[in-house]
DNA sequence: CGCCGTTGCATGTCCGGACAATCTGACCTA
DNA sequence: TAGGTCAGATTGTCCGGACATGCAACGGCG
């Protein structure tokens, strides 16, 4: 297999960007524009340390930040390699707004219900709060091209956000909760399906009885504590979950 | 917030385990186990480092696979804090029968169809390979406590593992395709929802119409190439997907 | 011709140190 | 008292080196 022609890559040690990550952010670019092409060995570390002026340690902490992304592969002895992908993004902890308006689904919402209430035993579990407490509930309706998409419920503890209906008909929730200042961290999933009630068949522009995904998420902040508890419903004819994911070693 | 008493590591540098992997495996333990208290500091790293006669990188490579897990998070100024968690596991590559068995469930399999074909457009797109080209075609019925659970349809490159029906019925497929050598790496999935056929709906014992949920899955090894394309059918009223995820940050 | 050990290569692990960036809390000042 | 400032603490980044480990290809031997 032919070298390929050593690629320029261009570090700024006055940045304050650190150089690991200037350099992982070129390799990605490289592979993801193909100037890596697929399967080709990367270069020992030592020499591509000694041509860029790094050292070894922040070459591989470089090189490591794409393994774990799962663009690259080491084998000891062999070199580092460029995975043939059809990578794409490895299940963020993304927003459906955000996703539709990637996909050019022109999104909008419509705020159904914006109101405070006493959590029910479910929620307050959820959420980490006694049975009682007040939390604010939202309902939305998501449309994609003026069709409805998706029916959101959403509860979160009362005053951690300011959302405001007309913003939340701009934009979506997680923008909202980031712009609080809150930090997300994790979140526990739960997809299933059933069959459409009467009321949200109508909501939802399907015949009673028809499949619709649901999604339940809670979403924890960097300190573990739970800041949303989603009950979603989407048209299954209209919308499906896509994610990739890779499996840790 | 009082200090915990210093916890005990043992590490034993004559292992051909790497110290790291020791100290972060102990560490895991400890917050498992609640003997590091979720919001408690760590301790910082210099002095954790001669506590344990290891160098600052060795601990800090430890502490950030835990990082990478979501079970500490570091703040530059504070410390390495244990995250309040209600943290499982997130989103592994796992198989039906792994799932089902480690919930107790009794997996079993009914082998429907183990034949070879040519290869569908979609299946041929799926697995990278010519349309027409001959692959192995598998369809299972899943059962949990003798009751149907699922419909798996998988197809997959031929001679890639031994797979003889007998086999099929008493493990899962990944465990099959780990055992011929495989080093499996990352897959991708889509999950939606649909009405159940006449002949689905018999097959998991559902009415027609009934609401199913759809995976469709394409698994690649480390060399990029798929190994196996999977279509499979579960019943909505008896099963859901659950996990975590971790925002990339 | 085929099997097996050797040998070189590239990554894996570990060390010790240095300085920068950032957060917290205490102190000083208006 | 309220505000800003400064110092200490802690992680983040980066360096240079050393040895271990696993892999593959080469070459020798039967």
């Amino acid at each position: 297999m032919a070298n390929q022609p050593p690629l320029q890559f261009s570090l700024d040690r006055s940045s304050p960007v650190p150089l690991y990550y200037q350099l992982s952010q070129q390799l990605e670019a490289a592979i993801e524009q193909g100037r890596l092409a697929p399967g080709s060995l990367l270069g020992n570390e030592i020499d591509l340390a000694a041509r860029l002026g790094l050292s070894r340690p922040t070459v591989r902490q470089a090189i490591q930040s794409l393994v774990d992304k799962g663009l690259l592969i080491r084998r000891r002895g062999v070199g580092t390699q460029v995975l043939h992908s059809q990578v794409k993004r490895p299940l963020e902890l993304s927003s459906l707004y955000d996703d539709l308006e990637a996909a050019g689904q022109q999104p909008a919402t419509r705020v159904l219900r914006h109101e405070t209430e006493a959590a029910t035993a479910g929620v307050a579990a959820a959420l980490g709060v006694p049975e009682g407490t007040e939390v604010l509930r939202i309902e939305r309706l998501r449309l994609a091209h003026g069709e409805p998409m998706a029916h959101l419920c959403n509860h979160l503890p009362v005053g951690l956000i300011d959302a405001d209906p007309a913003r939340l008909e701009e934009t979506g929730l997680y923008r909202l909760i980031r712009a609080a200042g809150i930090t997300l961290h994790s979140a526990r999933q739960t997809v299933g399906a059933r069959a459409a009630t009467a009321e949200e068949g109508e909501r939802l522009a399907e015949p009673e009885g028809a499949p619709l995904l649901t999604m339940e998420r809670t979403t924890y902040d960097d300190t573990g504590r739970a800041v949303e508890f989603g009950s979603h419903v989407y048209r299954a004819s209209r919308y499906s979950f896509e994610f990739q994911l890779l499996v840790r070693s």
